[in-house]
DNA sequence: CCTTTTATGCGTACCTCATACGCAAAACCT
DNA sequence: AGGTTTTGCGTATGAGGTACGCATAAAAGG
């Protein structure tokens, strides 16, 4: 048997519990202090089973997501469509994951989960060991980007929903020096920047949709000139 | 002639303080207390002409770029791989701007030239204004992303230069089982994850490139189906 | 059943940091 | 010179992470 004093929470639980106040609040009210709070224990409680704070957001990071999506028949084309959105999904719901500081990569087991299953996604295809490493990795920054984006509008909306969408563009107009930037300006002045859904559910979609396609499109060509 | 006392700093002595200290010893150095220290005021002196210490992080971020770079005569990929990989060089300079976090769309002068650069490279293209941006976000994105590991795996490995290499492969040995992650199994055994100069610069280089590649392949597929 | 051992719960204390507030110093105006 | 305005900055507050050490609980040994 083991000696001493059982433990009465563990670190799953903390966690659970940072991970809900973090749903509920965002990152910025997730401090040691309040997550014990949350728990009905003592803050230097947690300090048994959580080296640091950091420690604990890791742990938050890979608790964040769902096991990894079911991809479905088809080719790999489908199938990491399926993953990079539900993937999307799952940061959209999340968003506080974003703000998470990673150091290193990842050893979690949810994140090697998510891992593995983009890979077996390429597993028909004649792509190295390596390649399909480099496809998984790029994929993966690329979701993670976009969904950086989406939520950087979102949240600049939510504070702020009758002025922001205008704003940009507007903004936008007045830093703009046609002679020093004339592409953008070009860009601004055709009003790509003013559209009022600019952040609706169905143009972050789009551009999302979008710059998956290129991505896509960019990994079959490496493989056609190959196959 | 404006009235009351002489400012003897402005903002941009705060960022370049700030960004000096970053550069030496890291982001994490940098509180309002030191890089006040470091300029000879004291501290609350430098709420005149920041508002708080976010304000400074975004003024850092942008100011902590050169100019975009002159790109070459070609076509637009030939451009746009000149100015991706100018940019990751402009991170790798300053890994701290990779921890900064963003909150909304820039509206910083550099970033913006930045912007204004690759949009630039698209100008003969048949693209409709949303689709440059679009690739340019996507191209941003992939860049940041592919920096950021560069940065995170170039860091575990000076903290523990003996081992860190062999041993990220070690562990994924440990912790993927076969039988839940096969795919992932798979390359781990395939020592993908083994090489020792996976962080050397050319490595690293060369998987950006491969990226790189897929991306602007994407790019041009798409416009090919257009033109 | 009492003592010893070992691991946990957690109160206290310290340190770092961002920042609100108010006063004093400097530069301009009349 | 006296008034006005803007900057420089000392003081103070409050939040947050965490080192340290003791109290407490549970098992092991006698």
């Amino acid at each position: 048997m083991k000696r001493g004093r059982k433990p009465t929470i563990d670190a799953a639980d903390i966690t659970r519990a940072a991970i809900a106040v973090a749903d509920a609040e965002g990152l910025a009210a997730v401090s040691m202090a309040r997550v014990a709070q949350e728990m009905g224990n003592a803050t230097m409680a947690l300090y048994r089973h959580v080296k640091s704070k950091d420690e604990l957001l890791a742990l938050m990071a890979d608790a964040a997501f769902d096991e990894p999506p079911l991809l479905p028949d088809g080719d790999w084309r489908d199938k990491l469509g399926v993953w990079a959105r539900e993937m999307l999904g799952g940061i959209r719901r999340r968003p506080w994951f974003l703000q998470i500081p990673m150091s290193g990569p990842p050893t979690g087991l949810k994140s090697l989960a998510w891992f593995d299953s983009a890979l077996s996604a390429l597993e028909g295809t004649p792509l190295e060991a390596g390649e399909k490493v480099g496809v998984v990795m790029g994929l993966m920054t690329f979701v993670h980007g976009e969904a950086w984006l989406g939520v950087a509008l979102q949240q600049g909306f939510e504070d702020d929903p009758a002025q922001f969408s205008r704003q940009y563009g507007q903004r936008l107009r007045e830093i703009v020096d046609p002679r020093r930037m004339p592409a953008l300006a070009k860009i601004v002045a055709a009003g790509v920047f003013d559209v009022d859904d600019l952040f609706e559910e169905q143009d972050v979609a789009a551009d999302f949709d979008f710059g998956l396609h290129l991505f896509l499109e960019g990994v079959a060509t490496h493989i056609g000139g190959r196959a």
